[in-house]
DNA sequence: TCGGTACGAGAAAGCGCTCTCACGAGGAAA
DNA sequence: TTTCCTCGTGAGAGCGCTTTCTCGTACCGA
């Protein structure tokens, strides 16, 4: 290029541009918008004007009349947490998240449509709704996963198009995509089995969220159905220590424990980390199967045998459903449930 | 709250709330920016009219004339990798990142400016440059640390404010917020020969870092003041594998090491692992010092001593600058060099 | 009483863009 | 030739807000 973009003061306006070219100012907005209805050789005009002037749309300008932003929020929502350097630490560290940015951001990118993350808590919400209503974005994410988190009901009563992550606790007129949580402790149950374990135990997820419990009665109901009795249960945290320390205290109190259930992988490496440190071999003397397969599973030592739910590509539906809703506000909510699979490593 | 702000449909504008309230939308405008010269009784009425509309200011129509969008960019760029999941769950993964947006997050709420956070590779920059001259953020933080990296040379031609999160490779009339990666290095091995390590050796960052070249020399020049001879040194990744790799390496090939600075946290966990897993006793048989204290030094066991630097005060500090440069886009560039620390733990 | 001074509020001009509508030219049909 | 489309372009209104400029009112001192 051997013209050189304006810079460093005011961008040019298309004013500017339709008077280098030659041409209206309705024009140049066509050729910008690829309308059809225009010659080929202005076409041409125009677009070597917009290359020499450096021109670029005004974003600000182009959304006050379009009413779109072109973007949309992926907002992160975890009600229990406070706002501070540890919550945010917490969720830029979980794979989760990253998984869930990376499919949304795929999915959304060859659309031109950017995705403003917000973590948030329940200090917070109110900056979010205003977030929301001043109309930055044309659309949510919703990533929230407690029952008790009154921001789904929120954002739904704000009228904007929404999808949210999982099963809303409570009844929500609401798109939502998830995995089929009660299949997955299934396959794990029954790999576990499969494999020879008979004492059986789980460390679950924080039971205030409908995966947590879901994953916890299917895993339980399953082995009721083979008329095996209650197992032990912790409750962890989703995060590494947390793991360590549940599993810790399950095999101090149940000692003869040969197949472990753990919610998820981040906690799972923790647990293989106290089941190991306790003397034990994983997965001879005790097995353990995750939930996730996030890239956790591969930071274990043994590799962890775990329940894949595909992560990526439910944030990429959940991105695509949301693209429908903004092109079309009044259909229905859909929802879409995935299932999750068995992958076989060396933990069990 | 007894009336409900109108929703679903279109957000009242202002013309409506000064209807409401019996005045002009100008008035109207000066209540919600808070002029002074508005008489209080009329200032009170104006907002119980925005309260009974619901009326939420359109941020589009506003950044229009302001041009200021409230919120700045957070640029993640890694050049070499492709866009794709593992890019993104890399950096979501890593702890380093989510510290600077904690950083940055914390200064930037109180003065209400939004963060939109980025990831980039080389594939990307244009999408990014366009981004930026769309006028959808004031200015950029940028965090950049491969030294043949365009983008802080191009974001500068843009004119946009911008902070670096390192010093640039090339000189470039940027501000930067860094750490004085060389004493954190003679920190290390400072830590290490006063413990009685004699021989030494390190795993550095990807050395087209001048991050992680500023760490490596400290690291040499130290020992070298002291009379030390050269140490065998790996080039490592900054990831968890990475850092096991290098450290099964440097054992094979150096059975005798007694002592190792790994230049990440991440890294460090890795190789710790690596150390272990060969027989060694750490620190006993081999002192092993980190870099960043992250959470990963807590992941660790035994637990790593590191050394610190403050990445949540060097984003907030990032964020000020920023913000002071857009307040003040004619001042010289102000470059903030941190200092780190060691934390001692059980690795060294 | 009147002129001067503050001060608070309204009128109106844009910010840069999209999009409807009107219009002119050229070709097809009558 | 005239009439009627069709197609491509331009004129202009208006999106919702900020901000300047103007003006009306109230209060002061002379």
């Amino acid at each position: 290029m051997t013209t050189r973009p304006a810079r460093g003061g005011h961008n040019p306006t298309m004013d500017q541009v339709a008077e280098a070219a030659g041409v209206s100012r309705a024009t140049v907005s066509r050729v910008i918008n690829g309308a059809p209805s225009v010659d080929a050789k202005i076409r041409e005009i125009v677009q070597r004007a917009i290359a020499e002037t450096g021109y670029v749309p005004n974003v600000a300008a182009r959304s006050l009349v379009t009413r779109k932003s072109n973007s949309v929020a992926l907002v992160i929502s975890e009600p229990d947490r406070p706002f501070d350097s540890s919550f945010l630490n917490r969720i830029f560290t979980d794979p989760y998240f990253g998984r869930i940015t990376a499919g949304a951001t795929g999915a959304l990118r060859p659309h031109d449509i950017h995705l403003v993350i917000i973590p948030t808590d329940s200090t917070d919400h109110h900056h979010v709704i205003r977030y929301l209503r001043q109309g930055h974005v044309d659309g949510v994410l919703l990533i929230s996963s407690h029952e008790q988190d009154p921001l789904p009901r929120q954002v739904h009563e704000l009228g904007i198009p929404a999808v949210v992550s999982a099963r809303p606790a409570a009844p929500l007129a609401v798109s939502f995509v998830d995995v089929d949580q009660r299949l997955g402790a299934h396959l794990a149950a029954e790999h576990l089995l499969a494999r020879g374990c008979r004492r059986l135990a789980t460390i679950s997820g924080p039971l205030d969220m409908p995966s947590s419990q879901d994953r916890l009665d299917g895993f339980r109901s399953y082995l009721a159905n083979r008329g095996m009795g209650d197992v032990p249960v912790v409750e962890g945290d989703f995060t590494r220590h947390g793991g360590e320390a549940s599993a810790r205290r399950l095999l101090s109190e149940h000692p003869d424990i040969d197949g472990l259930f753990v919610a998820s992988d981040l906690m799972s490496e923790g647990a293989l980390r106290a089941v190991q440190d306790l003397g034990r071999r994983v997965p001879d003397d005790v097995a353990v199967v995750g939930f996730d397969d996030s890239s956790a599973a591969l930071d274990c030592r043994p590799l962890l045998t775990t329940i894949r739910q595909p992560v990526e590509e439910m944030a990429a539906e959940m991105a695509e459903v949301l693209m429908a809703r903004i092109a079309a506000p009044g259909r229905l909510p859909r929802s879409v449930v995935f299932q999750p699979t068995l992958v076989i490593r060396e933990s069990a």
